[in-house]
DNA sequence: GCTTGACTCTGACGTTACGTCAGAGTTGAA
DNA sequence: TTCAACTCTGACGTAACGTCAGAGTCAAGC
């Protein structure tokens, strides 16, 4: 005869609640025998089978999914646990990537406490980066994408902030410039300036090029916050310009 | 005059759906503009805005308290950030754990599938091989702590069920040889398989050593679950046994 | 002017894993 | 018998929306 247990003391057993107890039994995971007074009584048998469950709700698998779990017994296992893992790295990518903005935004901000406004900045450009980086991965060689994180590195936060700056005053100029002679020593000079922040990006690595030449003619299929974000590169006469004015470089050479 | 926005437009300029955009509506964390139809009218400043409160919500920040942080304005944010990170640090502590339980039992059991109880078990052993560890810190000093994560890398899983196994025979040949003189030669091999199996634990540093018997006496205090495992091994006079048994190992040296 | 299709509104219920009462019955001891 | 301690069930609350459902709005074509 081993002993039965009230629900009381078979949850402090177990490091679980009552009401939780309560629970897993109307969800047909755990349900004890009764008392005639309907009481719950658990034998220690349970106790094995709670331990299970308290594990697999560890894991993050939903309480439903554990009771078909244990219904059909099969091999179904291993493929939940596989399928489960792939699921929790996936959230542990997304909880790296979220702690590291709140670090790079105190990192930034330490000096002087900013307003609000500046950290959110800095935490949104550190999110969206992010994004941006998962999101373009698709147009990249696996090569490609382990150079550009090599690359990276070397972009401490000012540096893209002058890259970024350098991008636009150059849209800038050559707007100004959309009615000059592409083969011009102005266009030219222009032109010069272009090559050097692209190859300031893919660091002249041919496998890095020809991903973003891939991005850039998907244009149509990027999501719609990155269209925002280069509206105020959208001007196709400027890309035009450049390529005339590329072409008529190499003409000449 | 910048351009006014219906819901359906506005909620694919910044990625998120219509409802939510209801739902941050009437939570008052972004109240649009009406037209007299009651349709909402977002303007591009809602936009920043709006850009704010999903970085916040990314963060994993609740949607009141990012209500609050807009309103009261003030430096709360800081501190509202660091508190976020130590939770987010929390987290991913236990996500590691969970990631690291299922890797082991794939490990485990990879060879042959076996039934659905082993993986169980297994994952079980390694949650609460973690769960135990945070728990006993508190007994060590951050020297000693360190140690142990040292030794940890030692411990197979065959090598812990091996000492596992050594143990719960140690305790049963001294509880057969309770009526033997703790000074006699059964007695004294017996307490010798006793301490070499501590030292397999503690590698001889005292500063573990220390910790574990610091554990060992506040063993009324150790949680439920504890008390349970450590059944087996809670026959007192055993304990007392093998303590005359070393005291009278000493007094003959 | 009317219809039609595309949008929009609000309210209500569903989701997950319980927590928190509330009202009522049970048990064991004094 | 009475009292404390325990147990039961059912109902509502939580977070951040998703998913209808019923109803109103808007612009265009006939």
């Amino acid at each position: 005869m081993t002993k039965l247990y009230h629900v009381q003391e078979f949850s402090k057993l177990a490091g679980v609640t009552v009401r939780a107890l309560h629970h897993y039994d109307r969800l047909g995971l755990l349900k004890p025998n009764r008392t005639e007074a309907g009481y719950r009584l658990y034998h220690l048998r349970d106790l094995e089978r709670l331990e299970q469950i308290v594990a697999l709700k560890f894991l993050g698998i939903p309480l439903k999914q554990i009771r078909r779990m244990f219904q059909r017994d099969s091999s179904e296992m291993s493929d939940s646990l596989q399928m489960q893992r792939r699921v929790l790295e996936e959230k542990r990518r997304l909880l790296d990537c979220a702690i590291r903005a709140i670090e790079e935004a105190e990192k930034a901000t330490a000096p002087g406490n900013r307003p609000d406004s500046a950290i959110l900045k800095k935490i949104i450009e550190v999110i969206e980066m992010q994004d941006n980086m998962d999101w373009s991965k698709k147009y990249y060689s696996e090569e490609a994408q382990a150079k550009i994180e090599e690359r990276k590195k070397l972009w401490s936060p000012e540096n893209q902030e002058r890259w970024s700056k350098e991008w636009s005053d150059l849209f800038r100029d050559v707007e100004a410039a959309l009615g000059e002679d592409p083969a011009g020593a102005k266009a030219q000079a222009l032109a010069a300036r272009w090559k050097k922040l692209v190859e300031g990006f893919t660091g002249g690595d041919p496998e890095i090029t020809a991903g973003l030449r891939k991005m850039h003619q998907d244009r149509p299929n990027w999501p719609a916050s990155m269209q925002q974000r280069m509206q105020p590169f959208s001007n196709k006469k400027v890309w035009e310009f450049i390529q005339k004015a590329f072409a008529a470089g190499k003409a000449t050479n």
